[in-house]
DNA sequence: TTGAAAGCGCTAACAA
DNA sequence: TTGTTAGCGCTTTCAA
């Protein structure tokens, strides 16, 4: 079964090299052959079998990405976004999922190399123990870094500035009357979740009140009953994502605690989901679709000129004031 | 650069044809060549050539899948748990968008088959206008719809029975007392807002109140203004998914109107954010591990008997009942 | 501008 | 159980 391309260059009257120049667009090829094995593609109703020119040209025209929660809104908008512009490109994407487990990562970045992808977008899931398998990455094909990154390895990233995320969020609760402040966040294996913390540290001052889980409604939700359970509620609460934040308001909705009455909540993120809650989420905007266009733009450079630089981009992230606070 | 197979045979002298049959692990090979074949393998830090493996083989290990949107969390669930079933395999998945566009669906359903996929699951985004892609691709390869499904195509499926579905709230709401219900659905361009808007019908009965948009929150803030604005609320609202829903709610809230003393709200699919809405949603549950599972079931079954009949799978959902209604 | 020919790295048919 | 050999379908020299 099949047509090859030996078929279509039969057909048009010409060699297999000169059909292959014609439907590759490349230059030297004499128009009128174009046509002829263009016509002849068409009616031999020609399927290249990209696998073989892969083999030969050692390109595969697909991009690995590795992200540690498709179901994740956040993640899922970036890898749409990411999908959007290669496709302009005509390559596609192979995705997989990390789980938030390192082991699993290295597994899943091994089998992209195996499949030769040209390059490699890698959402890191832990600070320190994706670096060894983004190193092996590295050493072979143009790899990125998105959102989240590896301490202290030069390679490119693209994301946004977290700390001034969250200062940007201190600083509204802040002029907004709240006094007494507690972060809702995650522990610190991830990137993200450190600078948000560091952010918080440093913006909040001493004496600062800090809860640490995962970024999870449920996390959201115990650590509210948490802080009800203390007593004295503090009178803001800065939460270290939207899904955290989602699940606080939830929580502190069962209990009867007005929200921004009693208390001020704030996420980070905007997930489309923030808009919806009642009170509606003031959070911290990641624009997505400038992370991702800036990342294939990056991944584009170092694709054309495998000795371009490392290049990071750290986008100041924009502050949606709702209802919530 | 690169190790190739050839290496491997020479430092564990025997054959490449033997070092590929060690490697895959094919029986026929003698224990001690097997074992000298891993270790120059180990040693020498092969990695296997996938593309010429394909090529050769005809099998990619690889699996597309093609859905509206992977920004929406229903979808991105379903993603995560294909993913999830495949990886035991070892296989991967390609991963493509539709936008909900028939037009952008064909494109990614091309690219796919040219990329040899070894199989294909799609959600189709459109009742009809998906058909002609979908019969190109069964003729190629194994497919299976997954969720939506075009109108009379005799392949597998697998999904929830809708009409079912819509059947438990409507018989749920009545048994609250609600007298007059209306139904915020989309227009009837999948198969999923067409079979609903039919169990809907088909449960109201005659009289049936019936607004259609797409399956948006922004159309659900929209219906409900509408509805606010004929002045005569109904006492129940029956959405056509969450995502509606969650408009509906978020709209009613803003105008004071209570859920449920005043009109009661029941949405469809169940995913993460219903639960988090003030009040909780009530809403249908899809089983997304059992539908995946099941999908990958049917998928091994004719990857490995080309003659396996289409076999469909409607899931029965279960009605999860919260605070809204 | 064109064609002949040589592989890309692997698996599978065949023969031993 | 093993090795030899012939491709998979394409792109890319190289020489004309």
């Amino acid at each position: 079964m099949g047509v090859t391309i030996h078929d279509v260059a039969a057909r048009a009257g010409v060699s297999v090299a000169t059909a292959s120049r014609a439907m590759s667009g490349q230059r030297g090829v004499r128009a009128e052959n174009r046509d002829k094995v263009l016509a002849a593609a068409r009616e031999l109703d020609y399927e290249p079998n990209v696998v073989a020119a892969s083999l030969r040209s050692r390109t595969t025209h697909t991009i690995g990405m590795v992200v540690p929660r498709i179901a994740n809104p956040f993640f899922a908008t970036l890898v749409e976004s990411i999908e959007k512009r290669l496709h302009d490109g005509q390559r596609s994407l192979l995705l997989a999922n990390s789980h938030y487990e390192p082991e699993v990562e290295q597994r899943q970045v091994r089998a992209l190399l195996d499949r030769r992808v040209d390059a490699l977008i890698l959402i890191p899931c832990h600070r320190e123990r994706s670096g060894e398998v983004l190193a092996t990455a590295a050493a072979r094909i143009p790899v990125i870094q998105l959102d989240l990154r590896v301490d202290g390895f030069a390679s490119s990233w693209v994301g946004v500035d977290n700390e001034a995320g969250v200062w940007q969020v201190v600083r509204h609760l802040t002029e907004r009357g709240a006094k007494r402040l507690v972060f809702v966040g995650a522990q610190p294996t991830d990137s993200a979740a450190q600078a948000r913390l560091d952010g918080y540290r440093r913006a909040a001052g001493d004496g600062d009140d800090v809860l640490l889980g995962d970024f999870s409604k449920e996390w959201g939700q115990q650590a509210a009953k948490l802080l009800l359970q203390r007593g004295d509620l503090p009178d803001g609460i800065v939460c270290g994502n939207d899904t955290i934040a989602l699940g606080v308001l939830g929580e502190l909705a069962s209990n009867d605690v007005r929200v921004p009455q009693d208390v001020l909540v704030a996420g980070f993120d905007d997930i489309p989901y923030a808009e919806l809650s009642r009170p509606a989420l003031t959070t911290v905007r990641q624009p997505q679709e400038q992370i991702a266009a800036e990342a294939v733009r990056i991944l584009d450079a170092r694709l054309a000129d495998d000795a371009a630089a490392p290049r990071s981009t750290a986008i100041t992230p924009e502050l949606i004031v709702r209802a919530s606070t």
